[in-house]
DNA sequence: CTGTGTCGTTATCGATTGATCAATTAAAAA
DNA sequence: TTTTTAATTGATCAATCGATAACGACACAG
């Protein structure tokens, strides 16, 4: 409607430079400086540079942050964000597709149900792989945000992951365990699946969205929770029953 | 300074009322009924009452949140709110405190090293009582949004949290199971021990932060979660090694 | 070099924000 | 009851919000 989807040149596309300058010497409080002048940009190349920007900026800041600060962090004016986005809700919805959908690697599903490699090597190395694209101060601060003001985009996330990986990895180690699935336990078996994603998923809340700094490395606390959880993979549910003290392994 | 620190006469506090009305019929955009008029009450009651419902507003609407919508939700008007903070910055900082300090529990401690009891036991009832006070939609939503916002209250508490708990269940079960804590594998079994903490946390984030609903209950993710761990509790550490596939328990 | 379409900016609007203050009124003290 | 004290409110301010319109300037076709 408001144009004519010129589809540009695909030129040369700059990728992923999450940590670009921007503003230089910046000590002014509202306006940029005035002899840095913005480059003029082809519209798409332009569109993307700003939900680029605006996904680093929104991650620090929160969506509730104002697009005249976004525009600082741009090195541009407010109201060119309005010539690329109706409203600063569709800029945000924007931002979401690209953080969410965009990041989203197919080949996470083939090689989780690879067979031909022992359960454990399959899903160190998927959440080694999973986590290269999550584990990122930009990724986790706007699934928090967004999980906080949008249930939408957030349920709808879980739900892809809960389809195309926790049940999988819950299949995966049953299998290896030689539990049969049946509808009964299903459910409870995706829940423990769930508990291992959540505790790795909680390590990269405490080092990136919080800044804090666990004293071990990513992959220490992959490989040793993957192995707990292969280890103990509950054969019976406990359902009722009162804590049993357990025998020594 | 502005006030001779009343101490009222310990009159009989209404307890914990969550879901109470506030608004009526409050169809109005902004001002809030004129029949209902507002009860007037003594000064460190009324502030006692506006933090517990501030605390309720922010969980739902984030801290960025405004003052007259809050006032909406308490069924005053806005002024009265800086009659008992001198900013909207000191109300959130008493919501903090009462989110994240009153409600601490000290017989905690003292649970988790009762060594009359076996570890399983007491890791059970020590996660069914902390998630008591954790686990509901407003407690959660706070703890995210004060993250994300003020890395200095999430980061403090998280230090008690380990100090007090955390370190506390990795020495138990490390007890339990008659692994020797040194100076070098300390952190390694606090970051297991922490992830077992994540685990039980984001079974709280997805189904009250976020309201989705998993399928099965707070007690059956906490027991079998607590199992796996104590059963699969990492002898030694696997540090730089690649994932050996595991034979089966 | 000159027009022409488009990217970017300046200026500004109405609504809403946190915060202040004098006026009001209900509760406690006399 | 009368007086005093303090809790509550309506009115309002300066700053800031998202959004719009009109103008300016750069690139490119001819």
């Amino acid at each position: 409607m408001r144009r004519t989807l010129k589809e540009s040149k695909k030129a040369p596309e700059r990728r992923r430079n999450p940590l670009s300058g921007g503003k230089s010497s910046g000590a002014k409080p509202s306006a940029r400086s005035a002899s840095q002048k913005t480059k003029r940009l082809p519209f798409e190349q332009r569109r993307k540079l700003i939900v680029r920007k605006a996904a680093e900026f929104f991650a620090e800041s929160g969506f509730a942050a104002t697009t005249r600060e976004l525009a600082d962090h741009l090195g541009t004016t407010q109201p060119l964000l309005y010539k690329y986005f109706k409203t600063k809700k569709d800029l945000v919805d924007e931002v979401y597709k690209s953080v969410f959908l965009d990041v989203w690697d197919d080949s996470w599903d083939d090689l989780l149900i690879d067979r031909s490699r022992p359960v454990e090597e399959r899903l160190v190395e998927f959440y080694a792989r999973y986590t290269d694209v999550i584990m990122n101060r930009g990724w986790m601060r706007i699934y928090l945000f967004a999980g906080l003001r949008d249930v939408g985009i957030t349920s709808s996330y879980i739900r892809l992951l809960e389809e195309r990986i926790i049940r999988r990895i819950a299949v995966e180690i049953c299998t290896f365990c030689g539990i049969e699935l049946t509808t009964d336990n299903e459910s409870h078996y995706i829940e423990i699946a769930w508990s291992l994603q959540g505790s790795i998923f909680y390590y990269g809340v405490r080092k990136y969205a919080y800044g804090l700094s666990p004293r071990t490395d990513k992959d220490f606390v992959i490989r040793n929770i993957v192995g707990i959880y292969v280890k103990a993979w509950p054969h019976e549910m406990v359902v009722t029953s009162p804590p049993r003290s357990v025998q020594l392994l």
